[in-house]
DNA sequence: TTCACATGTAATCATTCTGGCTACATGTCT
DNA sequence: AGACATGTAGCCAGAATGATTACATGTGAA
């Protein structure tokens, strides 16, 4: 199992329109360099939308950031595009038998120790941001 | 999405194990706490043995820790079940556009802040031991 | 007003993964 | 030999993903 993409092309999305700063960021434009259909970046723009990362219009084309990229974490996006429920990365079997000390008690025991993990991957996420993926990729550009 | 619930069952089954050290831990009888099928129980068992979490034996009824419980971490039963690959917790799109600046960097960007992100999530799973899920199971019990 | 074009969104589709289940080969002990 | 347990392979229904098509809605210029 993986963790989808969306978080990934959402990440392109974004960073995209900040270099593009002088020209339009259309779907079809930002579909074009993440190579896949306008429709699924139409679909990430919404939730970017959705989320006050970006300004989108219907009818008018092109997108925009609407915060500073130094003020976007990945952690941002990440919640933006929905890839993972609140406390739900991990998956836990419900039904364990009632009738069994381990089995009444496991699903307590290991949600607080599973929410501990999601929690460490979160502030990871929140350490970055935007304005950090757009310099390094400047950088390599420039080793090129 | 979610992470497998094999990783839970996992844990579910070591600590079962441990607490019926008297009994005979069978697939048949773990999968009756678990509340699932044997062969369900037996596949994961498989992979526990094969990370060599816990002993079975064709034709031998129950299953041993191989290990005292205080020196199996979440991310030894995380990494026996095989729920995330190495490094491929996030998923990136592939063939982004390489005639365009972020299209062919992005990639090489992302992993590392990935990378870090994953390997926060199994430095927390990394510092608890199945002898904390014990422990914390029996005193669940005690106020009942 | 009409037309070209962009966003918003629903529906469909193939693919993949999960968990439950059956079936059976293999191994152990009485 | 027979009872029973583990080790696997295979099948199934359900869910999620990403690609794609189609179309309603909104904007601005001719």
């Amino acid at each position: 199992m993986t963790i989808s993409s969306r978080f990934a092309v959402g990440i392109h999305i974004l960073t995209l329109i900040d270099l593009n700063k002088d020209g339009i960021s259309s779907s079809e434009y930002l579909a074009g360099s993440v190579n896949t259909n306008p429709a699924v970046i139409r679909k990430i723009m919404g939730m970017l939308k959705k989320s006050g990362l970006i300004e989108v219009h219907p009818g008018i084309a092109g997108a925009k950031l609407a915060k500073p990229i130094s003020d976007i974490t990945l952690l941002d996006v990440y919640k933006a595009v929905n890839v993972v429920q609140e406390k739900e990365l991990f998956s836990v079997h419900e039904n364990s038998n009632p009738d069994c000390p381990v089995g009444r008690n496991i699903h307590d025991t290991i949600l607080p120790l599973f929410s501990a993990a999601q929690l460490a991957l979160e502030k990871s996420l929140g350490s970055v941001t935007i304005e950090d993926v757009v310099r390094d990729i400047m950088e390599k550009e420039k080793c090129k």
